[in-house]
DNA sequence: TTAATATGACCGACCAGTCGGTCATATTAG
DNA sequence: CTAATATGACCGACTGGTCGGTCATATTAA
């Protein structure tokens, strides 16, 4: 019965699919091996041939979606060479990320805040994960934010400080915006913010 | 005909201190009711005679927290009148309160965010709770700003999105603190952070 | 006063259902 | 044929909530 199914990553890479659509739909609390078995058309002991465990498949799920927006921030990064237009560049990508792809994400989303969260048990590595995450992309804007007062563009602000400042309006705008979709547009609100922000650290008057 | 002289107020309240300390430890998803009544000193029925279900200790917890909150942040406002120190000071309790009384309780804390976003099962009352207390703190705060918009301290910025974003700084700088607590200390970066904000929104010169 | 009785708080064994993961078997490929 | 792979019936661990029975104590009758 079962066919032709050669690659085995392809197969990993279908089931992984599936998983996330399930995850999608359920979150990744309510997600059943056996729904996800049977979104991807397989058995369910086949998904065991394939990951050894429903915690390997969030992590998996977690790297798919944090290596999907870095290579879109990298290329924001390499493209556009103004640090200022970069921050900006990135936050609005940011926020788009968040409101547009992850939209139908979002019960997942709260899991792996829900599960990087505790570090005590033994999803230790989602916390790990997640910390890895955030670490890189503060490591990013902060990056950023040195080269712009490097070149004189930003006022002498701290950058590990004002990279976590500026994540943590991206979060907490999502959070809101997530609890109650009506108070406003997300992309909106970001890019607001994040004007202001920008209003206050772009030096004024370079003589 | 009561025959046992039992407080039952006092018997709830002492079950839902208990099924908080458990929440504490394990989050609400792994909280069983067996810890809790143990923890309780009751047996597992027993809880029941107080309590409909497990959900609604959660709901309760939950209520718990914000109302404690709300009593610190009212006294507040009554106390101090100048709008800029009522903003910062609100800020600060806020911060604090998470660092400190909340800090044992971050599991669970996560667990309302990651139930509260779920809001089509059926602890929509938890997504309802926690859109009312996000309301409630947007309103609080917008009245701040509007006041001292009118009274001329602020800068004519929309007092909504400002909550709003107020808001979102402490919840994100909360969630990066609970991830990695090395990164800042909660209190003096949300400091900082509303320095820089308050900056940005204080009437520099007035005439 | 005290014994009989009524009350309802308390209990924990139990039930019914769930779910992650395993393994004996089936299918296919070579 | 043999090895590799796929499968889903099955297992065992776990849990929220229930229910019939117990018993401490208030009430009452004598």
């Amino acid at each position: 019965m079962a066919p032709k199914i050669v690659n085995r990553q392809e197969k990993r890479r279908s089931i992984l699919m599936a998983a996330m659509k399930v995850f999608a739909e359920k979150g990744f609390t309510k997600a059943r091996m056996a729904d996800i078995a049977e979104t991807a058309g397989v058995g369910k002991g086949t998904i065991y041939e394939y990951f050894a465990s429903r915690e390997e498949l969030f992590k998996e799920t977690f790297l798919f979606f944090f290596e999907d927006f870095k290579k879109k921030s990298d290329y924001i990064i390499r493209e556009v060479h103004s640090p200022a237009e970069q921050l900006s560049m990135y936050i609005k990508e940011l926020s788009q990320t968040l409101r547009e792809t992850h939209k139908d994400f979002l019960p997942v989303i709260m899991d792996f805040w829900a599960e990087g969260v505790r570090n005590r048990n033994k999803m230790a590595s989602i916390h790990k994960l997640m910390k890895e995450a955030y670490t890189d992309f503060r490591h990013t804007l902060s990056g950023i934010i040195s080269n712009g007062i490097a070149n004189g563009e930003f006022e002498e602000i701290d950058p590990s400080l004002s990279a976590s400042a500026i994540m943590a309006a991206v979060d907490g705008l999502f959070l809101q915006w997530v609890i109650d979709p009506q108070i406003f547009d997300l992309c909106m609100a970001v890019e607001e913010v994040a004007d202001f922000f920008l209003k206050g650290i772009l030096k004024r008057d370079r003589i």
